[in-house]
DNA sequence: GTAGCTTGTTGAGCGTTGCTCAGCAAGCTG
DNA sequence: CAGCTTGCTGAGCAACGCTCAACAAGCTAC
């Protein structure tokens, strides 16, 4: 394209890390636009200015890569819905809610695309979006002071798909104030915990 | 391998009908164990026992069959679970919940491999994804003979991502008998389409 | 300063896979 | 058996994942 914009510049190095960090980077940015497992290696490497043959220095194998930048993609998710440690229960568990509409409302592309590709096809981002799931959980009922038998434990996770699918209902169709979604989604959580005992009888 | 076993066969032709329903046919055997996109069209000739372009002559593009074979697994589904008409609202909804359960207890792997299929990456099969959904709730919301303004849609398209989920993490584990899990999935619904008057006050 | 080492980096190239195209031949019709 | 339709194939191209031997940037030691 611009055939003189650097025409022999004497070719740096970056210590690994940050070339690691970088090509993770890139992936994060691709992640709204493509498919987790259309990423091409090219695209990759042509936008980190380096040759294919280094991406494979660092990620053995196209997987590795993509599931590390899932991985990030994750990592970023989950520290943004993290509570404060000190609040009330009531108050971590609205502010969560509240903080993951927000951010679906945020990165609507880049939620979809995490969601979907992270549930999709490969069992190993699968694996990484069960991680992350777990993880939430353990978060959650750590926050709602809850015992973590399985039966609650499947609950709480069914409840976070209902909630993924209604949020991102939501975003294409707003049919409420976004405080009453998060209401309403509370208040189905409430009442999904009290149902139990009809295992139980 | 066995060199003599097809010597010089004289090459059989088949209608392009009988053809395409073999191919459909052989992706639906391979998808239990295939994420969708993995389809390789050399393996999927070898077994149909053609050359590879003569899959390209029926479908245009990778995409397009394996577009087909998803929505063929999803019209599988759908006839698997319509209801019949004569019965009763009560007995058409929990028909329908207590055939998906059985479906999915018949067919773990074909089903996981559908639902996070068609939830991944690709736009076309995500769509067909979205139709049979929506198909299911037009169907789900007759037979409980509701009005379908935007909020119930919604609601009930979660309760199916609610259900979807529990009733996968069930069948790993079931945590309660088969038919409790069914009066559990009716009493969630029942209970979410008396919320709404939270969005509307 | 330069020899030497570590390690970030590259280019050439191989196998697989999605896809194209020109042409062959099965099986019908007259 | 001529002629036509159309199911079907093989050769081959481009893109992509991945390998490997070798180059060179930038540090340390003398």
């Amino acid at each position: 394209m611009t055939p003189s914009s650097r025409p022999d510049r004497p070719r740096l190095r970056r210590t690994a890390g940050d070339r690691r960090a970088q090509l993770v980077q890139i992936g994060l940015e691709l992640l709204p636009t493509t498919p987790v497992q259309e990423l091409t290696i090219d695209e990759v490497a042509r936008r980190a200015g380096i040759s294919r043959s280094l991406l494979f220095h660092y990620f053995a194998t196209k997987r590795d890569y993509y599931t590390a930048v899932t991985r990030a993609a994750a990592d970023l998710l989950l520290e943004h819905l993290l509570p404060e440690p000190g609040t009330s229960t009531e108050q971590q568990i609205t502010g969560m809610l509240d903080r993951y509409v927000g951010w679906v409302e945020t990165f609507p592309q880049s939620h979809l695309a995490f969601v979907r590709g992270a549930a999709g096809g490969d069992p190993w981002v699968s694996d990484v979006y069960e991680d992350t799931r777990s993880r939430l959980l353990a978060v959650a009922l750590t926050a709602l002071d809850l015992p973590d038998d399985a039966l609650r434990r499947q609950l709480v996770l069914a409840w976070f798909a209902f909630t993924e699918d209604l949020v991102g209902q939501w975003v294409l169709d707003p049919t409420m104030a976004r405080a009453e979604l998060v209401e309403l989604l509370r208040a189905v959580l409430d009442r999904l915990l009290q149902v139990p005992p009809v295992a139980r009888r």
